[in-house]
DNA sequence: TTGTAGGCGTTATCAC
DNA sequence: GTGATAACGCCTACAA
């Protein structure tokens, strides 16, 4: 159980430790038998590499730290596939700090990342006012994705336009009494309802606005409300596919059928919308390609630490289904 | 941008660099003024404790690597939000790496904690085979979620009686041609299918078992496949809910309902699940006890090194909906 | 209660 | 190509 060091491959191997370091990152300076030598010895004696030591020794920036707001949330998977395809291509080390679905833990997470050195942070999902955010900013690269910050690299999906997709569908099939479950409203994530009103207004109609939450029981018994409420309203548009399968819920409960009784729009094209069971109309924001871009912007970010902030938008689209 | 370090504080404090480290531990051996002097000045000069150089220069064991096998599943969300609560209590920081649903990153993820120096891995959703995985109990200790690891502590639910739950559920609901859709085969995952192999003969009925996957798409094809051959069952039971969705997926495209047409049962009582839109039937693993029961064991492990293999065993529950 | 010295396992910078 | 030697930032005795 007590580890094995450079030392002890070194010495069994008959060469310094500094030959053993470069043996193992395949660097320059060491002759191709003695780095095979030096390799077999570590293997036979068991010997890992302390990354630990080697982040503390080295200067080279070769660590991102990730925050994902919530498990919970299948959005934050894509994000993080997306980043992974591209860091482990380039050999990145990612250290991982996740919040959780209230939104409590952003401060937590990125303290953490900070504590442990990461050179550049990609942060999915960050719900802390701009405020106490622009702490961080200032102390460390930061590469917000989802939520627009000045003074960070960001990349996002173009909410104000999804939104108005959305709503535009369901005016189209004749829907005019529309109502929109929010988000818990905070720094940052105010397009899809903007998207929302403005879509709303530029036909004269009246917005509805509910505010909503990210967890989708929550949501259920908002949607209740609305659901058995006088003026019940013919569509619901959801900030996301969580609190539009919220409302499924609330709709099975009381025998509504989804498209027919009512008709319900969700947002991020996850695998709960993509079913067919739930059968969901949704705007596709495309996790993996937002995490794709943001590890790109980071790796982008590394090279150049000077550059202006980057900004990466993508564009959304309608993916409709049944539920409309 | 350059970093403070403790030498930083402990001079504009006017102290030395030992005590300044005490401060921040709150340890013995430093007084209440000095400490809140030490912490002051820290706090205005921006010092934060630099975790990678205390994990270098420590010799006390306070970090706990994690591995989650899938994000998308949500399973492994309420796994770690049950560890996360008792960790934080505890005081003890998370390393996390996670896998893939495909399950061929294990040794990746296992081998970046090790590089971690991690003191102890509670790893959830391990597929490597045994003949691997004992390479790694043999050099740190491991508390395996779900799999039962002999070597290693395990915590899990035991899932031939979730299986038989289940099956018998079926059973008594009058079916007699059910296909169970299995998990690849892999070490320490087999109970699921013996448990539904055992409860069908103890009917003298024919098991039938099909090889699925841990992809809901995956198993939707193969779905498809079942449903659409001349002896289609009458009941279909998946090795979790993922699978159980792809099922049902193939009956939308096929215009069946379940419940109606065909008998479906799934298993996790994820939210998948839970949702009264799929009103799926499946057995209760409960997550996040798995989470907090393995956190305990990680705890109780680095209390206690050399005490005999811990295995603690939860009993999962049927949850019947509207599906069966 | 406070300060000093040595070490944790690497990496980086030199000479050889 | 190869090998000493000084950082890296902190913890942990031990001495004062």
């Amino acid at each position: 159980m007590q580890t094995v060091t450079m030392a002890d491959v070194a010495r069994v191997a008959g060469v310094s430790r500094a030959l053993v370091s470069l043996a193992y990152r395949d660097a320059y300076g060491v002759s191709p038998e003695t780095r095979e030598n030096i390799l077999a010895v570590g293997r036979k004696l068991g010997y890992r590499p302390n990354r630990v030591a080697a982040q503390l020794a080295g200067k080279k920036q070769l660590t991102i730290g990730v925050f994902l707001q919530d498990l919970h949330n299948e959005i934050f998977a894509d994000i993080y596939d997306g980043i992974r395809e591209v860091t482990d291509q380039a050999g990145k080390h990612l250290v991982l700090t996740v919040g959780d679905t209230v939104g409590s833990k952003d401060v937590e997470g990125l303290e953490t990342l900070l504590e442990n050195r990461v050179d550049i942070i990609i942060a999915a999902g960050l719900t802390l006012p701009d405020r106490l955010l622009k702490k961080y900013t200032s102390r460390v690269r930061l590469v917000s994705v989802s939520r627009l910050v000045t003074g960070a690299d960001c990349v996002y999906s173009d909410n104000h336009l999804g939104a108005t997709l959305a709503t535009t569908h369901l005016i189209e099939r004749g829907h005019r009494d529309i109502v929109f479950i929010a988000n818990p409203p905070s720094d940052g994530y105010l397009d899809r309802r903007a998207g929302f009103e403005d879509a709303m207004h530029a036909d004269s109609l009246p917005p509805r606005v509910v505010e909503g939450s990210y967890s989708r029981v929550e949501v259920e018994q908002i949607a209740l409300q609305i659901l058995k409420s006088a003026d019940r309203p013919s569509a619901i548009f959801a900030h996301n596919d969580q609190a539009a399968m919220g409302v499924m819920d609330a709709m099975a409960e009381l025998g509504l059928t989804p498209g027919v009784d009512l008709a319900v729009v969700g947002y991020d094209n996850s695998s709960l919308s993509k079913s067919p069971v739930s059968g969901l109309t949704t705007v596709d924001a495309r996790g993996s390609e937002l995490g794709r871009l943001a590890a790109d912007v980071a790796l982008e970010r590394l090279e150049n630490p000077d550059q202006a902030d980057i900004v990466r938008q993508t564009e959304p689209t309608l993916v409709p289904r049944s539920s409309s």
